[in-house]
DNA sequence: TCTTGATCCTGTAGCGGCTACAGGAGCTAT
DNA sequence: ATAGCTCCTGTAGCCGCTACAGGATCAAGA
């Protein structure tokens, strides 16, 4: 049993974070030391990593915290986790194509910047009625 | 000059973000009806729209401010704005990278979720030390 | 004139997911 | 004993809204 900071160096989740995830009810709430420090398993450990990845890919907190309770259930619903996958697969993508409209529109309002306009013309476009 | 709601309505900002607007300094205090309601101009409603169109293009809300600034000012600074749009543009394409390999990770945690594994390949893969 | 319903006002709280304190207690090494 | 590290709780801030509550005022119809 490890303290909270030998936690956070193992799992890469900040210290700050640990305690968040605990008052949230994402993690279940550690064993304490008779000094009243928290203390943590290579069990709580890995819930930590776990956590870590499924952010590190993007789902939400709570999708992490369901992802995680299926993991530890006693029949991985496997159809589940992949609609979720699949789910933020297609946000992923959304967000992608917005990103790349929004791109193009920027390069395209920026294009003229350099022609030695007096008055600026992206800021201009931008006034537009 | 108009009341609140119509403002709203001809630039596409919310009632309540307008009135953010205004808390938070972005745009100046409006004008004042007898019974104490904002009153809009055709300029002011402009700005609205400067704004509106700033955000939709992702440019962070300060920078919105800025750049509204700029275009107020009475030397538009094309280089600063120039400056401002390449440097988001840059932090555009960083994101499309980072959703890219992404997708490309959750694509493969998911790919063998068909195959009729007892245990989820997913959530294998996320617990893995 | 009365009523209804739309619009407006101020002020406050909530969202997500942390992050950063303040102010204190305890541990470890010198 | 002292210094410096880690830990504790509790609270507030970040961004950009959004959604109330609880009230005032207005315009239009019966």
């Amino acid at each position: 049993m490890i303290a909270i900071g030998e936690a956070s160096r193992q799992s890469g989740v900040g210290i700050e974070t640990i305690r968040y995830y605990e008052r949230e009810g994402i993690v279940p709430k550690p064993a304490r030391a008779s000094n009243n420090r928290r203390l943590y398993s290579d069990h709580d450990v890995g819930r930590l990593r776990f956590l870590k990845r499924c952010r590190e890919l993007g789902f939400a907190l709570t999708d992490a915290k369901t992802l995680l309770d299926l993991s530890e259930g006693d029949s991985e619903d496997c159809q589940s986790v992949k609609e979720m996958a699949e789910l933020h697969i297609s946000n992923v993508r959304d967000k992608i194509e917005e990103l790349g409209r929004l791109e193009a529109a920027l390069d395209e309002l920026t294009a003229n910047c350099d022609s030695g306009n007096v008055s600026c013309p992206m800021l201009s476009q931008l006034r537009k009625t």
